[in-house]
DNA sequence: CTGTTAGCGCTTTCAA
DNA sequence: TTGAAAGCGCTAACAG
């Protein structure tokens, strides 16, 4: 092939170091690894010499020798869904805090990419995963499941669920907010709903909208309910509450089962001049910077930032103690405002 | 096929695989990297022993060879920051496209932890580095520019410059944009100000605030212009503007120097019962989703997704062609409405 | 306190 | 088309 003109800037290494200082690598290792092993003096000349040099550890090498890596890896469908913000920060805090380094992927909704991605994750012997998959429908049986279990290593879901994997993770209470959501709309005395969800076969759309049945269910007066799906963003929810609007339904009230599909339906509303006084917008996760405007958007809030951290936690503590079994968590949700 | 009684899942290296065809780990490992360089029924045998095994290469004993890695670090000051959103989609995307992976770092604000994340990024030996540095302050020399520099590794700057850095970047239009803004609302007919903006001293702050002056000098009629500062962030915005509103204090209009800034700023207005009619906002940076809400905030908005495109691509071409020195490139804003 | 030896898993000559 | 030998940079185990 070509490009083996690129200057190869040697950077240095402990055999550089060992040579200025007349000792062997093994020393230099020590002094970086274990000071107190090293007298004082030659310690100080290594650090001295290893600063001037420049000198970065090569991560490659030592864990090619000592089969621990200080690397998490962090998988999602977007990592631009505000959803995930908190999310990812909290486990860059965490992370941090015990000194790992995190590799992200965004799989874009794509199973390849997030195949493709724990392929990555595994290459690079990363210490845990936390993975929310791009689907949560019991048929998703994606193939790099065997290599992932067999791997060995943490792995923590959050969010969505892989149907049949052995992994614990985190997840929302999905049936209770689909639950409370219709519920509060039903108390402020609507009667006629619109749900728009992820895909039909999504178990947490599956959840919720069980939630919201059970509570209609319950209602002793007559409601009414529609459900449209799409795939947990913006724009399907928006050409489908749209089109929905075109055929001239009216519901009451109109439920997103998630933050960017409310916002789908907003603007459907807005592109036909609804305001949110003619239909009551209800929506699970909270949509951000929202109590700024005026009227926020009542929905079913969760608290992301617990969601990471307890991800991390639960990780963290499995590489700890690799004994441990760890449950599954929840995070409930809070009615807002 | 035979079941798998190991107990510890030790990984398979192309060691196992060699020993079960019979070859040596030379041309395992061709067969991996080079197929057309092997038999097509060794090549067949050893890819399906692989894939029986779950053999996944191990990263680091591969790149300790090579000395060539498919990976790229990100390192922001606030991965949650909207701002960064597309910028980082922009990025993972292209990256994944030309088979990278990222590694991002959060810094949370802190130049230690920039330290250590270009330290980590150092020791993993990536291919390139996208940096947006906690503070763009003449006199912030963050301690590893040489280590960086000596490295040799491609980096481009985005967003916020290093005073002192060798590195190409893509940056705003920032006096441009403080002009601009400035502009659109004196010809609203708005004429005293409040801009609030980021730390004193940073660069970014200073050339907005140029523009703003120099648009102001320009103007015939009399003006008048208030500057408060902060970090970039909500909080010390909105605690600003909030202590501003206190001292009685009525600009026309409080121009707001970021999103989250202008973010402050609003939240400061509504603790003080001040509407958007009696004061006039205006940001640098559009806020997210803000056009659901009916009135927008009019701005100066920036295609953050482009700036994370001509970031990356110029990261690409550097690294093929390590010649090629790349030019700082600049984003410039649009007025919104 | 410091050195010797050995090897992690893989790729790269060079040779067969 | 395949293999033998060597080594990337580092650290563990055992001497000394």
């Amino acid at each position: 092939m070509d490009s083996n003109f690129m200057k190869k800037p040697s950077k240095a290494t402990i055999t550089d170091i060992a040579k200025r200082v007349n000792m062997t690598t093994v020393t230099v290792s020590r002094a970086l690894n274990r000071p107190e092993k090293v007298k004082k003096e030659t310690l100080a000349q290594i650090l001295e010499v290893a600063r001037e040099l420049n000198y970065v550890p090569n991560a490659f090498a030592r864990n090619l020798k000592s089969r621990e890596s200080r690397l998490f890896g962090l998988v999602t469908a977007s990592l631009d869904n505000p959803f995930y913000g908190e999310v990812i920060k909290a486990i860059t805090r965490e992370a941090k805090r015990r000194d790992f380094s995190l590799m992200l992927f965004d799989t874009d909704g794509s199973a390849e990419l997030e195949a493709r991605a724990i392929d990555t994750l595994l290459s690079y012997q990363v210490a845990g995963i936390i993975l929310s998959v791009v689907s949560d429908e019991d048929d998703y049986h994606p193939s790099y499941l065997p290599k992932l279990e067999m791997a060995g290593i943490p792995v923590v879901q959050i969010d969505r669920k892989l149907a049949d994997a052995p992994f614990a993770g985190v997840y929302l209470d999905n049936q209770e907010s689909g639950y409370r959501g219709i519920s509060a709309l039903l108390e402020q005395g609507h009667r006629h709903f619109l749900v728009v969800g992820g895909p039909e076969r999504s178990n947490i759309t599956l959840s919720r909208l069980a939630g919201i049945r059970r509570a209609l269910d319950q209602y002793p007066e007559h409601t009414s309910l529609d459900v449209l799906h799409g795939d947990y963003t913006q724009g399907p929810a928006r050409e489908a509450v749209s089109e929905y609007l075109a055929r001239g339904k009216r519901p009451d009230a109109i439920f997103g089962l998630n933050l960017l599909i409310t916002l789908g339906s907003l603007e459907a509303m807005r592109q036909h001049g609804v305001s949110r006084n003619d239909i009551q917008l209800f929506s699970i996760d909270q949509v951000p910077y929202a109590h700024l405007y005026g009227e926020p958007i009542p929905c079913i809030s969760h608290d992301t930032y617990a969601l990471g951290l307890s991800a991390i936690n639960m990780l963290l503590k499995k590489i700890d103690d690799p004994q441990h079994v760890p449950a599954d968590a929840v995070v409930k949700g809070q009615l807002q405002p």
